[in-house]
DNA sequence: GACAAAGTTGATTATTTTTATAAGCTTTAT
DNA sequence: ATAAAGCTTATAAAAATAATCAACTTTGTC
């Protein structure tokens, strides 16, 4: 049950454009140092999310990265979404798994189970925005002496 | 965000000694053949579910697994816990992990994040027993024509 | 137009974790 | 004594994850 580091770089480096909403791109240079993420793995993961069209993008020099939308319609969920193959704990929570695969599944007590999971699960990922971030953020930095930071 | 094999293997055991709770022990290969799951592995599971003290074992003939306790008072967490480093999302949402590896955790909004989310999995996990299973399983059977079922 | 600063793409490698197998041991009922 | 069980540790195999690399395209500026 561990979040892939893929999906936390995502996060973060999704963050650092919400930070920036409304104001000119941010290149994959500037938020691999700030965020420290290697450059080249951070270029695919922004690619991913290009593909999900959460972010836009902006070539030559100047260049880099926008949130395609406004940083309240992004949801945590939007973003593993585009970058694990599924956030499911077990696949067959799925109703559109395959019968073959997992036997009988209408009568699997278990399956029972890993929907309650998945169920809460989606609740926060769905339940928290890129705004959301920012606005914990924002408390963060008044209280604490420090710039926020988002790291891991 | 996926439940380990292991972990799977291991509620599906626990549940298996929790349908014959009050009973005669339950050997390994038993086990192995009702749930599918490779033999030897199923050993390694067993023994960690043995010493995290939720079953109990009869050596010699006739032997094999016992719950260690009544089934309403093993929760599938305490089941993860024997299985799996831990269900945390990231490790820092730990208040015990060193501040060294994640840094300045206090300011930290990500961690907020990780932390609500940790917060609804154990809800699900530490409030499910392996009697709820059971009496799931129940309703299954009186409802559906086939054995309930058990896998994944 | 030349150049450099960016993003784009796909292939490949490296690393880590997970899953599984195997072999040899100990205990105990009959 | 023997066979049916569990116990333990080492190792192999497979899969998933993380990271790197190289060659390419677009575009702003001088
Ligand atoms: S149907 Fe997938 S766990 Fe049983
Ligand atoms: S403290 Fe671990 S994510 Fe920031």
């Amino acid at each position: 049950m561990k979040i892939s580091t893929k999906t936390r770089y995502g996060v973060r480096a999704m963050f650092e454009l919400a930070k920036n909403y409304g104001s000119y791109p941010v290149s994959v240079k500037t938020i691999a140092q700030r965020q420290e993420i290697p450059l080249s793995y951070l270029e695919q993961i922004l690619n991913h999310l290009h593909k999900a069209k959460l972010v836009r993008s902006v070539r030559g020099p100047g260049g880099g990265f926008l949130l395609a939308k406004r940083p309240e319609h992004i949801r945590i969920i939007d973003i593993t979404h585009a970058l694990e193959e599924s956030i499911k704990p077990v696949f067959c929570v799925d109703e559109m798994a395959e019968e073959d695969q997992c036997k009988r599944m209408d009568g699997c007590v278990a399956r029972l189970l890993w929907k309650k999971l998945d169920e809460k699960i989606k609740e926060v990922l769905e339940g928290t925005t890129l705004k959301d971030l920012c606005e914990w953020a924002k408390k963060f930095s008044s209280t604490v002496e420090h710039e926020f930071i988002f790291h891991i």
